[in-house]
DNA sequence: ATGAAAGCGCTAACAC
DNA sequence: GTGTTAGCGCTTTCAT
C-alpha cells in the first residue's frame, strides 16, 4: 500500500477515511453522489495524508494526459515565448500542461519530436516547423491526435492552421504611410519573394494601387533577413535615381538596419527616410528612433491556437482543415 | 486488444511477432538477452504496425515520468526562454522532457504550479520564484522530488541553488572600467540593495577598494529596474559636485536609460559618459551606442541546473544543499 | 450512497 | 532465451 517515495495513494486516503478507493475518487471529481459526511471525512484524511491524486495514473486510465505539445524551432527566438504564453493562457485554465520541444528546424529532430509526443500521449500538439512534409505527419494523425500548425501557408490535410495576416498587415502599413503623405514607399524583403514575404509584398502592392500610386518593380530591394540585410538593401534603394520617401522592412532587424544606413548617409529618420518594420520585437522600443512597426501578434495566434486544439479534443469541431488568420496590430512610434 | 485511437499496443506487437509482450519489450529496451531472429521479428513487427511505447504507462509501471517541471514567473521574459533552452540541452539527451508553467510571480500560483507538478509525478523541478517559503516547498521534498531553485540566494534546507555570480561579476566589470582609466566610477541599482543587486554593489565596492580608489556613497543611487528609473538615476548623479566618469547600471534596461539621460545633456557615450550593464539583453547589441555589459549567463544557468537534477534523480549525489555559482562574461561593445 | 473487481499499457519477478 | 503473472494508481462498470 505505501507508495513510492512516500507519497500517499488513494487506498491510503480510502484507509483513513473508512470508505472505498471508489468513494475517495468520486468524492474528488463528483461524478457521482457522495454524502456530505463521507465527503468531509475524504476530505480530511486528504488534507492530513498531503494526498494528490496520480495524474499519471488517471491519464492512463482514461486515455488522455491532459497534456499538448508544443514543437518549436528554439524556444530562444524571441516569437516562441510569447506563442508558448499565449496557448498557456488559455490551456492552463482547461487543465492542460504543455510540453515544449525544440527541433533547431532540423527535419530529423522534427520527426523525432513528434513522435516523442506520440509516445507520450499528449492530447494535441501545436507545432510550428519548416521542414516538416505531409508524410512526416501521418503518425500523428494515424494515432488520432489533433494537430494546428502555426505560421506558415499551406495547409496540410487534416491540419488546423492558425498564421498571421500577412498580407493584410503589409497593406495596413502601407496605407499608414499612405496617409502620412508618403508617395515612394520601398519595400525591403528577404532573399526571395516567397512563403510571409510573398504575402507582404502583396499587401503592400494592393494597398498602393488602391491608392493610386504606380507601384514600381524598383522598389523592392531582396535581401537578407538582417540587420545588415537591412541595412545593404535600404543602401541600395537609395541610390536610385528616385530614391524612396518611405521603406517598409519585412522584419524589425531589417529596419534597424535600415536606419543605420539612412543615418550613416545623414538622412534623418523619419523626416528624410520613414521606416516601418514588422514583427514588434522587444528591441523596437528601445532603438532611436523607436521602431513604427506591425505587431506580430504571436500572442493571439497562441490562444486561437490553443482553442481549436481544445476544440478538437473535444470534438466540437470535427470537419476539415480549418484556416484562422490573425490580423496584426499596427504600433505607432518615432520611426515613420 | 485494440486500443485507444487506433494506436498499436505492445500486445499487438508480441502477436504480430509471434512472441510474448515480455520478449518485445526486452527487446525494447534490452535489459535480457533476446536472440537475433525474435529481435528482428519483434522490430519488424514494430515498423508494420508503426508502434510507439506508451511512455505514460511505462512511467506508472517505473515509478518515474522522464519529465522535469519548470516553474518559472512568464516564459515572455527572455531571460527564461535562454534558461528553458539550456536545462534542454542537457535534459533531452538524457531522454527527459520538460514541462512549463508560468506564475507570474504569484505566490498562489507558484504553490499551485509545484501541486500539479507532483500530482504529474515529475522527477525533478527547477523553479524560479519570489514568493515561495520554505513551507511551499514541505510537499514536494516530502514527496521525494529532487528541487533546483534558480537565481536567489538564500538556500531553502533539502533545495539546490545554482545562480550566476553577481558579486564577482560586477567586480569584474568595475576593474575593467579602471582599466580604462575611469576614477569616479557610480553604480545605479534597484530600489533597495537587496538580493542580486547588493551582491553586485559589494563587487563594485571591492574592485574599487582592490584599486585604491576610494568608494564615495553618493556614488551608489538607487532608483526602479525599468529604462526611466536609469535615467532618473544617472540624472542624479550627473548633478553632483563631483558627477561620476562611468556608471555601472543593475540591469542593460537601466543603461539604456542612463543613456538617453546623458544623450539629453548633451554627453557623448563613452567620451563624456562610459555605460556599462546587465544581462547582455537583446537590445543591448541593436541600440546605439551598443551596451557593453555582463552577459547573465542564463543558459549555462539552466545546464548546470539540469545537471545537478539528474545527478539527484539518479542518486549519484546525495549530499545536503549544493550552490552552484556561474560566471558572467564581459561583452565588450561600444558604451565603455 | 457505497463497494468489489476489472483493466488502462507496460515491465519486473519468477518460472522454465 | 522466452513466457506467465502480478501490479504501478487510478476510474469505472456492475452490484448491492
Amino acid at each position: 500500500m505505501a507508495s513510492r517515495g512516500g507519497r500517499p495513494r488513494i487506498g491510503q486516503v480510502a484507509a483513513l477515511a473508512g470508505v472505498s478507493a471508489t468513494t475517495v475518487s468520486h468524492a474528488l471529481n463528483g461524478r457521482r453522489p457522495v454524502s456530505e459526511a463521507t465527503r468531509r471525512r475524504v476530505l480530511d484524511a486528504i488534507e492530513e495524508l498531503g494526498y494528490r491524486p496520480n495524474v499519471v495514473a488517471r491519464g492512463l486510465r482514461a486515455g488522455r494526459s491532459l497534456t499538448i505539445g508544443l514543437v518549436i524551432p528554439d524556444i530562444t527566438n524571441p516569437f516562441y515565448p510569447v506563442l508558448a504564453r499565449g496557448l498557456q493562457d488559455v490551456l492552463g485554465p482547461a487543465g492542460y500542461d504543455e510540453i515544449v520541444t525544440n527541433t533547431n528546424g532540423e527535419r530529423d529532430l522534427e520527426r523525432h519530436a513528434l513522435d516523442k509526443m506520440i509516445s507520450r500521449q499528449v492530447d494535441g500538439i501545436a507545432f510550428a516547423v519548416f521542414h516538416t512534409h505531409a508524410d512526416d505527419l501521418r503518425p500523428v494523425i494515424d494515432a488520432g491526435i489533433p494537430v494546428v500548425r502555426l505560421g506558415g501557408r499551406q495547409s496540410l490535410p487534416g491540419v488546423d492552421l492558425v498564421h498571421s495576416d500577412d498580407e493584410g498587415s503589409a497593406a495596413e502599413a502601407a496605407r499608414y504611410l499612405l496617409r502620412g503623405g508618403f508617395r515612394r514607399i520601398a519595400f525591403v524583403c528577404g532573399p526571395a519573394a516567397e512563403g510571409p514575404a510573398a504575402e507582404r509584398v502583396a499587401g503592400y502592392r494592393t494597398a498602393l494601387a488602391e491608392a493610386g500610386v504606380p507601384v514600381d518593380p524598383e522598389l523592392v530591394a531582396y535581401t537578407e533577413f538582417s540587420r545588415a540585410g537591412g541595412a545593404e538593401g535600404v543602401g541600395r534603394l537609395l541610390e536610385l535615381p528616385e530614391p524612396p520617401d518611405a521603406v517598409m522592412c519585412a522584419n524589425d532587424m531589417m529596419a534597424i538596419g535600415a536606419v543605420d544606413a539612412a543615418r550613416d548617409r545623414g538622412l534623418r529618420v523619419p523626416g528624410d527616410l520613414a521606416v516601418m518594420g514588422f514583427d514588434d520585437i522587444e528591441a523596437a522600443s528601445l532603438v532611436t528612433p523607436a521602431l513604427t512597426t506591425m505587431a506580430n501578434p504571436a500572442r493571439e495566434i497562441g490562444r486561437a491556437c490553443a482553442r481549436l486544439l481544445l476544440e478538437r479534443i473535444s470534438g466540437t469541431v470535427t470537419g476539415p482543415s480549418t484556416e484562422v488568420i490573425i490580423p496584426a496590430r499596427l504600433v505607432r512610434r518615432q520611426s515613420a
